[in-house]
DNA sequence: AAAATAAAATACCAATTGGTATATTTACAC
DNA sequence: GTGTAAATATACCAATTGGTATTTTATTTT
């Protein structure tokens, strides 16, 4: 049974998949070396093998967590053909975030955004850069609709893009800390609002 | 000089206003013993002296940073009249929440609500009951409108209230993550939008 | 000012932190 | 199957973690 990857590609990526919740949910300072052992059952030695420090561990961490989202995104936004119900998948995927593939410990975006704000600068800029690239894609979705003639001329693709973010993401919070899943139901419903205003 | 406040409670309220930014900034776990002690220029002694233990000086801290936003939001709603300009105080509020009176390290909903949802319960409660504060305070206003007249009827208040502090705080988020102020104020400008909706 | 009380500093604790050098095991090409 | 290199475990490190009992120092009350 020969392996496509290596032995070190293969637990590397072991770690990353078993401890990718824990960094998402206990945070950068909040999740301890023996956290990673423990849940492993890998030793501190097989860990620091595979990885330089714990830092990098939780990089690699967050970007297979981002991906998961972003595979998501990528294969539901190939189903629809219009800007409309393409920038609704973005509600869709959110409403029941808590379906499998979505990573432990909820959006780690958010997560992280916050978590590393001051104590982590290389953590802090992939929240950033994935924000950004969120804030892009949304942006080139709606000037797409734009110029199909599918959404009015005079909306403002930025502030649209980036209140999208912050309602799907200031929901997400507001559920998880009020245990209140409803609340983003809610929250989503006027996102929804939003994107039918962009008709023209 | 015979001072109102015992020794101790000096010393409490002393050591709750220099710490409460750095619990705000490094969250719960990123906040040590020796951060406090550092601050302050006191022994573990001392604060032990005062607190029971970290946590309970983590949840004074909270309820200080919460009381510096309360007490800005009522002190500007009272110079309002209308219900319109009162929803209005909290766009204006966060639009330059980097002036003095706010909380160093920003938002100590969102900052606890993230930080704490998995590694302390207290905390996270903390959070959460603010939260609902909040949006209580928000649907006692909309609905004050719409009984003024001054709103629509068909307004859903708890579904406004909710957007509303959804899209402050993701914008809070994204402003500091991405390093960028102007994010916060495009997105207040939806808020203001959906605001200016409700007039009937 | 002395005695009683309250507060803060000192000196300690065991446990855990992230990290590393070395030893041992495992995988894999030949 | 054997030798070698890669991967993992063992055993250690100094520093720091949150917390506490005890001594010292301030503050009150009398």
């Amino acid at each position: 049974m020969k392996n496509e990857l290596s032995k070190s590609e293969r637990t590397r990526q072991f770690i990353v998949e078993t401890t990718a919740g824990i960094f998402n949910t206990k945070g950068y300072a909040g999740t301890s070396l023996s956290d990673l052992t423990e849940a492993t059952g890998l030793t501190k030695g097989s860990i620091y093998g595979n990885f330089g420090s714990k830092e990098e561990v939780a990089l690699a961490c967050f970007d297979y967590n981002l991906s998961k989202i972003n595979q998501i995104v990528q294969q539901r936004l190939a189903q629809e053909t219009t800007f409309h119900k393409k920038l609704m998948v973005y509600v869709q995927i959110y409403h029941r975030y808590s379906g499998t593939p979505f990573p432990e410990g909820g959006c780690p975006i958010l997560n992280t955004a916050i978590d590393a704000d001051d104590t982590n600068n290389l953590l802090k800029d992939r929240a950033a850069k994935a924000i950004e690239a969120w804030k892009k894609r949304l942006v080139d979705l709606i000037r797409g609709g734009i110029d199909a003639g599918e959404f009015r001329p005079n909306v403002t693709p930025e502030q649209m893009a980036l209140s999208m973010i912050a309602l799907i993401e200031g929901g997400i919070m507001i559920a998880k800390a009020t245990n209140n899943p409803s609340s983003l139901a809610k929250v989503l419903k006027t996102v929804e609002m939003l994107v039918d205003q962009l008709k023209s």
